[in-house]
Formats: C-alpha cells, sequence, structure tokens
DNA sequence: TTGAAAGCGCTAACAA
DNA sequence: TTGTTAGCGCTTTCAA
C-alpha cells in the first residue's frame, strides 16, 4: 500500500459549518473569550469532539499565541539539566502549553542559532539554561519573547532568572570537608575566558565562593584552583596535577559532578583509594553522584524545583509582560556520600 | 526601564519594498526557486542582510515547510536517547532544519500528546525513538507526516526504521560470559505487557535473543529470565531475587546499563564484589559504563550512528513522501570491561 | 450575543 | 523573468 496523502486536516471553518455557526463563535469557545453563550459552547464543542478538531498551534500564533515554550539547553548530556527540564515539563503538564527543547550541542553560536529558530517559530515564552551570551544579548532576546534565564546570576528588568546560590554551595562542601578534618583542599574550576561572563557564570562563583569559604575557615595559606574545565577530562587533567603536589591535598572538591568523575579516574589510576587516602565532592547531585560504586559527596541544587519556578515565572511573564521581573535564588542542600571522609592520619 | 514593546520583525514585504523588487521575488530567493536571475538574487540578498531579516519559519509553514524536525523522547535522562539526539542534531546541522525535542516523561498517554502537538505546530518531520504506540498508531502519525522509528523492531510502508539488532546484541553478552567460563548466566528483562507491543520492543528481543544464545551454547537449562523492570530499582530488585538462588548465577545480564547500576549496588548490598564473586553486564554501553569506578561490560549500539541514519532518511522522505521505505539494521559491537571476568573456581 | 471580514507572513498558482 | 493575488488556519476588530 502507498502511502497516500495526508487527510485534510478538521479545521474551524468545519467545525462552524458542523455546528451552524460562524468561525467567531467557534474561534472565542476555543479561547474561552468573553462573549459566547453557553448554549453556543455546547453546540461548538460537542462539533469538535464529534470531528476530532484540534487546533493548528502553528497557525494560531501567526495572530495569537504558538502555546509552545521553548528551552534551549548547552549540553543534552548533562543529567542536571534534564532536572530542569523534567521540573519545567511537569509543571506545565495539563496546561495547553507543550515544551519543546532545541539542543545547542555546546558550542555558543549555536545557542544563538537554536534561540533565533525558538523565536522564528513563534514560541510564546524561552527558558534558557546556562546560557553563554552577554548580558546585552540577554536583554535582547528578552525584548522579543518573554523569557526566563536559568543558572547564570545575572538579573535585569526584561526577563526573570532562577539561580542556585553557588556561593552557598561551595561553603557547604568546603565546610563539610573542614569538619571531616581537612586543611589542604583543593578545587577544580572551569575557567571562564569570555570577560562579559566572569562576574555571573556559575563555575566562576563557585571558585569564588570556595575561596572565601576557605579564608573564613582560616585556611588562606591553602587556596589551591586549578584552571580547567568541566568534563570528565578536565577533572582527569587537574587531579592529576593535584596528585603530584607535595604535600598532595587531602580533599578534590570539583565544580561539577562530571568533572568530579575524571578525578575519581585519576586517583584509582595513581593506586590511591577514595576516601581513605584522598577525599573527593562534586557539584550538581546527579545521577552520576548517587550511583552506588560512585557514592560522590555533591552538592544539590534541586534542577527540579528551579524547572517548577522557571515554568510558573515563564507563564505568569507570558500573561504579563510588563510586570516586574524577579530573581529567585534556590539554596543549595549538601549531599554528604562516602566519597568523603576524615583526611588519613 | 520598562521592557517596551517588542519591534516588529522585518517581514518579506519590508525586503520587498527596500530591494524594489515584489514579495514573489523574494519569496523565490528565500527558497532558491526557479525563476529569478542572478542581479535579482543578488539585490534580495543584500536587502535581506540590510534588514536582518529572518523568515519565520512558523509562517512558512501554513503554505509549505517549516524547516523543523520534532523528536519524541520518552525519557530525558536516558544517556542511549542522547546518543541518538546528538547523532541527528549533528547529522542536520548546516541545513536549513532545525531539530526540537518533545519529552514525553515515561507515560504512553503523554507520548501521544507530545507526537500530535508537534503535529499541529507543522513539523516537517518526525523522529520517534522507542515509541510505545501500536503499529496501527504509528501508521496514522506517518500517514500525517513523514516519520522515522528508532529503535523498534517495526516496518511498514509508510516510515523508516532505525534499529539495533537486539538479537546479536544479547548473543554478544552471552558468548563473551560463555568464553570466560560461565554457564549459570542470569539475565533481567524489562516486562512487556501490552500485547500489541510484545513482538517490536527492544527489551523482548534482548530476552530472546538471550534465550536463543543460552540454547545454541547449549545452556538451555540454565536459561533463567527475571520479569522486572529496565531501572535501578528494577535491577536492584531482580538481582535481589537472583542473588538468593542456590546455586547462585555466576553472571547476571542486565538488558540495560540502568538496571545494571541496580544489579551493582544489589551485589555490593550482599557483601560480594564484582567481577570476582559475579560478573555484570548491561546493554547500551551508556556513560555510566563507562565511568571509571563501574567500568560495566555493555553492549555498543552507536546511538549516535541511529541518529545520523534517522536524520538522513527524514530528509530524504520529506523530499519524497512516496519513495519505497527502508529499514536500517545496525549490528552492535561488545565493549567488554573490569565487571566481567571467570567466574569464581 | 453573534458574525463578516481583514489580516498575521509566507507560498504558489497564474498572468503579464 | 517578473509581479499580482488568493489562500494556509486562525484571531480580532468592528458591525449587526
Amino acid at each position: 500500500m502507498e502511502p497516500s496523502a495526508p487527510p485534510r486536516r478538521v479545521t474551524i471553518v468545519d467545525v462552524a459549518k458542523h455546528a451552524k455557526v460562524s468561525v467567531t463563535a467557534v474561534s472565542k469557545v476555543l479561547r474561552n473569550a468573553y462573549g459566547a453563550s453557553p448554549a453556543m459552547q455546547a453546540k461548538v464543542r460537542e462539533a469538535m469532539a464529534e470531528l476530532g478538531y484540534r487546533p493548528h498551534a502553528a497557525a494560531r500564533g501567526l495572530r495569537g499565541q504558538t502555546y509552545t515554550i521553548g528551552v534551549m539547553v548547552p549540553d543534552i548530556y548533562n543529567p542536571f539539566f534534564a532536572d530542569i527540564i523534567s521540573g519545567l515539563t511537569k509543571q506545565l503538564h495539563g496546561t495547553d502549553y507543550q515544551v519543546l527543547v532545541g539542543p545547542a550541542r555546546h558550542d555558543y553560536d549555536n545557542e544563538a542559532l537554536v534561540t533565533e529558530a525558538m523565536i522564528d517559530r513563534s514560541m510564546d515564552g524561552l527558558v534558557l539554561i546556562v546560557p553563554t551570551s552577554t548580558p546585552a544579548q540577554l536583554q535582547a532576546t528578552a525584548a522579543t519573547v518573554p523569557t526566563v534565564v536559568v543558572g547564570r546570576h545575572v538579573c535585569a528588568a526584561a526577563y526573570d532568572t532562577v539561580v542556585d546560590n553557588d556561593t552557598a554551595g561551595a561553603a557547604l562542601i568546603v565546610e563539610h570537608l573542614v569538619e571531616l578534618g581537612h586543611r589542604r583542599i583543593a578545587h577544580i574550576e572551569h575557567v571562564e575566558r569570555t570577560p562579559a561572563l566572569i562576574a555571573s557564570m556559575p563555575n566562576t562563583i563557585r571558585a569564588r565562593g570556595y575561596r572565601q569559604a576557605m579564608q573564613d575557615h582560616g585556611l588562606a595559606a591553602h587556596i589551591d584552583v586549578i584552571a580547567s574545565r568541566y568534563t570528565r577530562e578536565g577533572g582527569y587533567l587537574g587531579a592529576q596535577q593535584l596528585l603530584a603536589r607535595r604535600p598532595r591535598p587531602t580533599a578534590i572538591f570539583a565544580g561539577a559532578d562530571i568533572a568530579a568523575m575524571g578525578v575519581l579516574e585519576a586517583v584509582a589510576e595513581a593506586g590511591l583509594s577514595v576516601p581513605d587516602d584522598i577525599s573527593v565532592a562534586g557539584y550538581d547531585n546527579s545521577v552520576y553522584a548517587t550511583l552506588g560504586p560512585i557514592s560522590l559527596t555533591s552538592v544539590d541544587q534541586s534542577g527540579h524545583q528551579m524547572g517548577n519556578h522557571a515554568g510558573r515565572l515563564l507563564l505568569e511573564r507570558v500573561a504579563d509582560r510588563h510586570r516586574p521581573s524577579t530573581l529567585i535564588s534556590l539554596s543549595p542542600t549538601l549531599a554528604a556520600r562516602r566519597s568523603t571522609a576524615a583526611p588519613p592520619a
């Protein structure tokens, strides 16, 4: 059997004819707009059901809304981002809005392309997850479409922001390690090269939070930051450098779980064991951290809740584009596991 | 500063006026359609550049294409699905097509909603990743929009299919374990309850492949399948049952890496060590399997390539809806790691 | 309360 | 080769 031409869609006109009313009436019922009597509503809804009518979102968008929320995600593999998306999707579930995710493949230019693609598809609102665009670019995007920025420490009148308190998160790890008796605590940072981003990227703030916390605990002399990247390889290479130090740090705090995975590999390769010889901590409390053989102490920034908030804020702004902007800063919590313990005697 | 009204979009009409040509001309240039002289093309392109024109994909869709490919993904956390999406996105990179992912949150009804939402948004093509809809429903979707089904062992004239040879994959693991000297090899299956799906879901095929391979190696008497689920908890509970067996199996083959994670936890909890006391293998060769402390033997079904193929097939079908359908079956490979070894003496 | 009709930005038949 | 114009399915003024 050849795939025949797709059957013509049921349109608002078909519904109107079938219910013997005007298209305007159908449109009003569709939008729950003012000016349709209960009798009219019933007639129209019945016709819709009988014909199996579904509104054509794309066509609606040409005049009104598309009921679509776009999410720009820089890395489709990052389980923390999956948490955010999951929270967002759950928040929007049951509303008329559909979440569509645009993966930017780790590339700044691509982030811009994906964001533009979403605007060109008339999305009603955008969620940008840790975007690497400048504040000015964010401003420009937000001027065009309701926007929520997640994970960047920026705020502006034009958009809402949801962040984790990364300073507090870094301090949680340092405190935890100090309480266990550590002093030589090193940090692996994802280094930021673009000047315009230094002030607002979470990786930068975590490193700053680490330094601050070390100082607060009288350990300024032991501050030791490796400029690397939040990847497995970045963690691996960073740890190799740290393990070569004499005296060796007794604890390594990687700014992200995925980097901590690389740290664990370098530590194992060096013939050392975790946590007996060295403690390792991460950040994000991702699935990785929870896996039995890994059991990584980490910082939980509850991505699920961040997604919830992002969804709520976005719908509020879609409803009222001129309402004042909001910044939500969530407090992270410590997820202590078996990868951290007292330092060797 | 209040967020002012968004600036009006530059449209095809603006470009036409600016270039002092007709809108048709602009449209033709946009589509590289026949009937525009080089001089005209140059003029129009220049005007587009000067005005910073971007075509409105949603509006284009009302008559022609939207240049959007939708991907229905049942579970945004599954790293194997991320592989597929990554391969697809890479394949489509550089074309005019944009990939948008709709997360279905593990729920059949949701899968249908997401698929419908994509159709209602006039997407040009759909990629359905291991959908749990019936063959008849797949047929219906494919009749409306070009569709590629990934990971389901189905084929039909209306859509293309990309699958991994799950029978061969299961056999790879069994062979590997047999060569190591195992005989009591157990399998943890994701059980399928819907009759219409039994024949075509990868989990079912893997279990069948396991039985077949055991038989081929003269181990029919040792066939031992636990009906569970492809989740951490499913693997955990399944392994608990298996570890209580006397004699105990010397190897556990979980049908998915994520289930193998649960197996590892149950094994550790039972005070046994991997691979000295018991070997563990998974399926998917996901990031989990590669992590140092886990180092799980698994089956690589190269999701990246599956995504590549899906993208290519979809564009071919968008170009010619009536070309005959294709089934691509990829051969999996074994990724042997430290979680499997010879059974205890 | 109801409905007719003018667009939204673009494509595609058709005419010039 | 170029331009005019009628829609695509819906929303939204504006009359009735």
